[in-house]
DNA sequence: CAGGTTAGGTGTACGCCGTACACCAGTCAA
DNA sequence: TTGACTGGTGTACGGCGTACACCTAACCTG
């Protein structure tokens, strides 16, 4: 009887909720120490019930992908470039609720559907404003990781691959000192302070400034090449 | 006596040669089935011997990234641009020979010596040509995963992830039918001919064009902002 | 040459992992 | 009533990384 309180008193597995629960916990864990037997703990449960649901942990992974990469907000109507820098901004705050994402994502070797209807949707942004396909595509590869989010933080503690959600968001993120001895250009550059003439920029790194300038930088080529007309003219 | 035999007819084991030999296993069979058994086994050697040789299997793969690291060019001197086009350049060669290198070295949660020369050296080269600390940081970030090589071909099979070296770089990489017609946008993209006025773009996807295209779009950028004094200017 | 130290390869074992397979308790249609 | 179907269980297997104790051969020192 106390297995049937027990059984009563948790909701019954569903895919949904069990891709839901892994999502949570590897928000809250890291990705690396998902297992399915920790999920099934988790959701009180005995390791194999999980493959009732899903056939294994790679479709396990490829049905969580799905559900983030959904939660990215729709396209706006209207100009391209905002439309498409609110897409990628949205990714954005997608990846950083969900650190894991973004390796999960790279390391897949075939795209889930929603991360092609996400891709698709952004192309059909570009399209309906007068994109070729030609400039379109090679817009997605320029784009490139930047499309989906990604940063790329290569110096950030934030990083720290899957590591449990509140990072502290201005540590500085300094080189080791006797790296920064080696490398005296990366010390600089990671350095605190800027005190380069004019600069404002203040200390730390402004991750969000980064990325913006990134994408901005991207943007505005694209548009210069899409105001030119610009088409490919290859060699071959 | 036999065992003599063998023993001496094998190299003796070096840090190096465990090394050398993980990174020609990887590039064979891929990285997911890069074991420290399996390594061992192409040693000819007891799995815990490598343990006298590397601490573990993350500073196994660490030593890994460390040497294919090393195999990127040197930066040229003269014009940064120039510079940082070959350098890029060459480190996507790199990863070309060693498909499993760019998730290995994303998955890192801390960059190794070698990444952090290779990027203190690119720094270098903005810096020497009069790039602030200011701009050459925004640049890094700005240059992202492409700083590396990378290029995210996100429907490309040669990506299929550390499948063994010898990939057909003509396979057109279509989408699955009823995906197609899902996600037309992407179709049309990904489609072989492109059918857009004088477009000369030929069948399939040319991986190389798309990265250079990406590259020499953010490097006119940078050009740009350079050579009108950039600076940056944060609200806060 | 004797004896001790040490570097490097070995063997065994532990605790994880993903998951195949047989089982069993309900539920529900015929 | 019965028989199939759905979904949770229990056991077990082979693989993984690696801790730990061991052995052996080379080498230094007296």
């Amino acid at each position: 009887m106390a297995e049937q309180v027990e059984t009563a008193r948790r909701a019954p597995l569903t895919r949904d909720r069990v891709l839901r629960t892994a999502v949570a916990l590897a928000d809250r864990t890291g990705i690396e120490s998902l297992s399915m037997r920790n999920l099934a703990q988790e959701l009180g449960v005995v390791p194999m019930a999980l493959y009732k649901h899903v056939a294994n942990k790679d479709e396990l992974l490829a049905g969580m992908i799905d559900i983030v990469v959904a939660e990215i907000d729709p396209p706006v109507a209207g100009d391209w470039k905002q439309a498409v820098r609110r897409r990628v901004l949205s990714a954005r705050r997608m990846l950083l609720r969900h650190p894991w994402a973004s390796l999960a994502i790279e390391s897949r070797t075939t795209a889930t559907p929603a991360v092609l209807a996400y891709l698709d949707s952004t192309v059909g942004a570009l399209r309906s404003s007068g994109f070729s396909t030609d400039l379109a595509h090679h817009v997605m590869h320029a784009l490139g990781s930047r499309v989906l989010g990604f940063s790329q933080e290569l110096f950030d503690a934030s990083r720290q691959a899957g590591r449990s959600g509140a990072t502290v968001p201005e540590a500085p993120a300094d080189l080791p000192p006797e790296a920064a001895a080696r490398f005296p250009h990366l010390a600089a550059i990671a350095t605190a302070a800027s005190h380069d003439g004019d600069s404002v920029v203040g200390p730390g790194c402004d991750d969000q400034f980064e990325f913006e300038f990134a994408l901005d930088l991207l943007l505005d080529g694209i548009d210069r090449l899409h105001r030119n007309g610009w088409t490919s003219h290859r060699p071959g």
